[in-house]
DNA sequence: GCGCTATATGTAAATACTGACATATACTAC
DNA sequence: GTAGTATATGTCAGTATTTACATATAGCGC
């Protein structure tokens, strides 16, 4: 099994959804980290359901249209508590922008600084954002969300990953972007 | 053009290299955020001459192989200088350990806490060894390194997004392992 | 001589992912 | 009424990337 699987089973470990739900997971939490379109998730439902790690009821709705809720198996479980143990291959991050930061003494260092300053904007905004998240975590869920065998350690470790994440990024960004500054006018 | 296009653009912007010197290059160096195979390279750089951004001598070796060497021509440096200052798309980092935490409730504390002790490992390792690029850089290279407008900027810019990047990863690795053992022994 | 590694360049098949096409219900704002 | 948005589920074509196949030179150790 692929990984986008495991990332699908391990949303359905914590509550049943429909296909509709998972897409929209897949933009946040555990999307944060990795992601997916509802053209990648539906295929990969079916290909779950036929190895027997997920069903599925049908769920009809008035003002809505009908919906199928998927389900983990006693398999799935299994499957994802295998998997979770096992050693990931090794982790090539792919960057477009530290791309762009080799090649930026090529570049006029003007639009390059004002291009670093808003990426780190914009990473400054994520992370009071995922501050925000983790406020509300620690207020509404109290100590479990620390504990590593609740069920909201999953969002909350998601989450301290990506503060760590756009923390670092932004100071990088600004890093870069004080270099460019610091020989803009010589 | 795609991505690897000015990946390679980027590479060739330093000085001209063959297919099997960008192939080494895209393991480490840009590679540490930008990877790629020999044989997406060989076909990117084809694309690339038939677009007249890079040209290619053949260099003959006694006691080796023939090789060809490509370099960036006037309009594949205008192309990639065009490229750094455009905004790039928004970046989903994919990131399977960050997964696996999410799931790691299931599984069992102690081979998890192995796990996430490993990867803190790893990633200690990977920061001491760009810290000691970084210094031999900074001695070798000197005030260079920081001006943006200079080429060692390049390497030394990259060079600094993995050592924050490393060092955050370490520290959340550690954090998750630290939350696992607490809870292992209750 | 034989296997291993490094250098050197390619192609082909398979997989993963994105973007576009396709359809249907039903509420809301104009 | 009608245009837009949210819910809901799918397929298909194209792109990006990986893995495997394919070939050739030449040094090194046994």
């Amino acid at each position: 099994m692929k990984t986008l699987g495991y990332a699908i089973l391990g949303l359905l470990a914590q509550e049943s959804l429909s296909g509709y739900d998972l897409t929209q997971l897949m933009k946040g939490r555990v999307g944060n980290f990795w992601s997916a379109r509802h053209s990648q998730i539906y295929p990969e439902l079916a290909r779950l359901e036929d190895g027997g790690y997920v069903t599925h009821r049908v769920v009809e709705q008035r003002e809505r249209p009908d919906k199928k809720v998927y389900e983990i198996t006693a398999e799935g479980l299994s499957a994802l508590r295998e998997w979770v143990t096992q050693p990931p291959p090794p982790n090539v991050p792919r960057d477009e922008l530290v791309l762009k930061a080799y090649s930026v003494w090529l570049a006029d260092p003007e639009k390059a600084a004002r291009l670093f300053r808003e990426e780190a904007l914009r990473h400054k905004e994520q992370l009071a954002h995922y501050e925000e998240m983790r406020t509300w975590m620690e207020r509404e869920r109290g100590e479990d969300v620390r504990r590593a065998d609740s069920p909201w350690f999953a969002g909350y470790a998601a989450l301290r990953r990506g503060i760590i994440y756009e923390r670092g990024y932004e100071e990088w960004c600004n890093w870069v972007a004080d270099q460019l500054e610091k020989y803009m006018h010589p």
